[in-house]
RNA sequence: GCGCUCGUAGCUCAGCGGAUUAGAGCAUCUGACUUCGGAUCAGAAGGCCGGGGGUUCGAAUCCCUCCGAGCGCGCCA
């Protein structure tokens, strides 16, 4: 990257500086940082090492800048010159040829560009919705599902390993599944005729008639007469395991494919469970109270009291499945979990550090992103959206209104910090004014200039056989620039686990081109030829970009719209 | 009551220690079609960055406090 560059000239005039003793300082424990700023006028790149020094040097920053400067290597056709500015700033000053040079490296790159392997190593598992199999993934999943989905591309962009996992919460004890099964059970007993009602807080979704109405229609009436008992583990597992197929469907059709889908249950058949709890017995992390199994995660994380790990009843807890979960992850090879949660389940968040801890893994190991909540709206009104109540807004409605593209985009719009409020029919009308056309458009607008140019039978030139030099008009440079920020803005979300700085820099891309191309013609008669190709050649480089992009968005890159 | 999170333009949000003008989009108002497709561009208007203290050369950004909103505090998941 080009600040490696400049990062490097300024190592170099810091150890000249202290090898004359003017800065006495460590070099290499000497953290550089560039930004881009934001007023053009101050240079490429500024740094603010000279105020970050100013305290441990005891001299004034402008000082300190100064001698950095004196001693910068200038003027060698890359750097052009350093200025120092305002409190003690260095604003740095390149030659624009190497804006010129990104072009080819775009080229050459293509695909590759905007990738590399800073994580290379790193083995790491993003669990996300993991919705109960009690109903169909709704709006509300739709926002971990976008941010879950797109974090996997960006840490697999700068060299992951990435796998995605959604957790089906389908253990025998889950009292919620056992009460979906019931309700099952009415609804096809109902479809035959019988005057049955649904079990009290039952699952009222529409979803479950339908599902009532294929097993009627594949298995006929055979259920009708036997026991209640084994009739209620029937639908049980019909009923999960139609859920879940149907949960792949919908987010498949949000452009969310997972890795694996593990079952919990699975974690009791191979008795993890119960090899976790004896673990953290014989480590002294659990204590029998009040006919219970306790788990210490005061004294293992912090928390305000200790918790159960398995009931008095002899059933296991959430805990205990989860720990022995976390478990399983690292034992399969991850070094790195990230898990993303609803904000609904911070309190849950320490107990489960402390299982992690209790069975000697490393909670730190384990990230847990809480997503702010997202509130219904629904003609004006605020919704539960209870899945119980049957009020929820399923995510494939959003799908099929508005299209995949617009509702992916619609999630990674803002941070997960925020509340989002959901208005389904706002997010319908909106969709029209979504920026992510705004980014299509973009692409498809370099698409087009270059069909355009062959049909006039211009071959669309190399980047390396063109002129750059010749792009020095203002909207080429800061388009230049803005494909030159991308490797950088692909690190910084990835680090910052934040994809919505990408929705951010994707229309700030749009926006160059789209200024480019109103004040930049290529193909209009009179433009020199030599022009024209650099032009094209710059359109090309901006299509690679826009569209490499999106994909890690998940957002399709129409040719034309 | 205790804990976590959030308060930035009319609305939806960026910015999360840096540069005397705090940025976008939508909505509002003006302009640009003899056009490489206007799903575009140019411009205007709109803010004591919830209030108050503090730390710092420098704060929307860090700390404290108050106010407001959301969410948690089960042998539920």
């Amino acid at each position: 990257m080009i600040t490696d560059q400049l990062k490097a000239r300024v190592r170099e005039a810091l150890t000249i500086a202290s090898g004359k003793g003017i800065l006495q300082l460590n070099v290499s424990k000497v953290d550089i940082s560039f930004e881009t700023p934001r007023n053009k006028e101050f240079g490429d790149f500024a740094c603010n090492l000279a105020m970050a020094l100013s305290k441990t040097l005891g001299l004034p920053p402008r000082e300190i800048a100064k001698t950095i400067v004196d001693n910068i290597v200038t003027g060698d056709g890359f750097l052009e010159r350093v200025e120092i500015a305002g409190p003690g700033f260095m604003n740095f000053y390149l030659t624009p040829d190497w804006l010129h040079e990104v072009m080819v490296r775009i080229e050459r790159e293509d695909d590759f560009y905007g990738r590399n392997r800073s994580l290379e190593g790193e083995k790491v598992l993003i669990e996300f919705v993991s919705a109960n199999p009690t109903g169909p993934i709704s709006v509300v999943n739709g926002r971990a599902a976008a941010l879950g989905d797109t974090l996997g591309n960006l840490l697999a962009a700068i060299g992951a390993i990435v796998s995605r996992e959604f957790y089906v919460n389908d253990a025998l004890n889950s009292t919620q599944l056992n009460l979906m099964g019931d309700s099952l059970a009415a609804r096809y007993l109902q479809l035959l005729g019988r005057d049955v009602e649904l079990p009290e807080d039952g699952y009222q979704g529409e979803y479950l008639v339908d599902i009532a109405k294929d097993i009627l229609q594949e298995f006929g009436n055979r259920f009708e007469t036997m026991p209640d008992e084994e009739r209620a583990s029937l639908f049980r597992s019909f009923a999960s395991s139609k859920m879940i197929e149907q949960q792949k469907t919908d987010l498949e059709a949000f452009g969310v494919k997972y890795d694996t889908w593990f079952y919990e249950s699975d974690l009791y058949s191979n008795e993890e469970v119960s090899a976790a709890i004896q673990y953290m017995r014989d480590h002294g992390y659990a204590y029998e109270k009040d006919g219970a199994l306790w788990l210490k995660t005061m004294e293992l994380a912090n928390d305000d009291q200790d918790r159960v790990l398995v009931r008095s009843n002899e059933k296991e807890t959430y805990v205990a499945a989860d720990a022995a979960y976390h478990l399983n992850k690292f034992k399969r090879g991850f070094n790195r979990l990230i898990d993303i949660w609803g904000a609904d389940h911070h309190g849950y968040v320490m107990r489960l550090k402390a299982g992690i801890k209790a069975l000697g893994c490393d909670p730190d190991a384990c990230e847990i992103i809480l997503t702010q909540m997202v509130l219904l709206m629904r003609d004006g009104e605020m919704v539960r959206g209870s899945k119980r109540a049957g009020d929820i807004i399923p995510l494939k409605d959003l799908v099929e209104e508005v299209g995949k593209d617009a509702a992916r985009f619609y999630f990674l719009l803002n941070s997960y910090e925020t509340t989002a409020t959901f208005d389904l029919e706002l997010a319908k009308k909106q969709s029209n004014d979504n920026p992510v056309f705004y980014a299509q458009y973009a692409h498809a607008r370099c698409c087009n200039v270059l069909r355009k140019a062959e049909e006039m039978n211009v071959t669309v030139p190399k980047g390396t056989h063109v002129k750059r030099s010749l792009l020095i008009h203002d909207k080429e440079l800061d388009l230049l620039r803005k494909l030159a920020d991308f490797p950088g803005e692909v690190q910084t979300a990835a680090d910052m686990l934040a994809p919505h700085r990408l929705t951010a820099y994707v229309r700030e891309i749009g926006q160059a081109l789209h200024q480019f191309y109103e004040e930049c013609p290529a193909l209009k008669e009179g433009v020199d030829p030599n022009l024209r190709d650099a032009r094209l050649a710059l359109f090309d480089a901006t299509r690679i970009v826009v569209r490499n992009l999106l994909g890690l968005l998940g957002v399709s890159s129409p040719q034309r719209m």
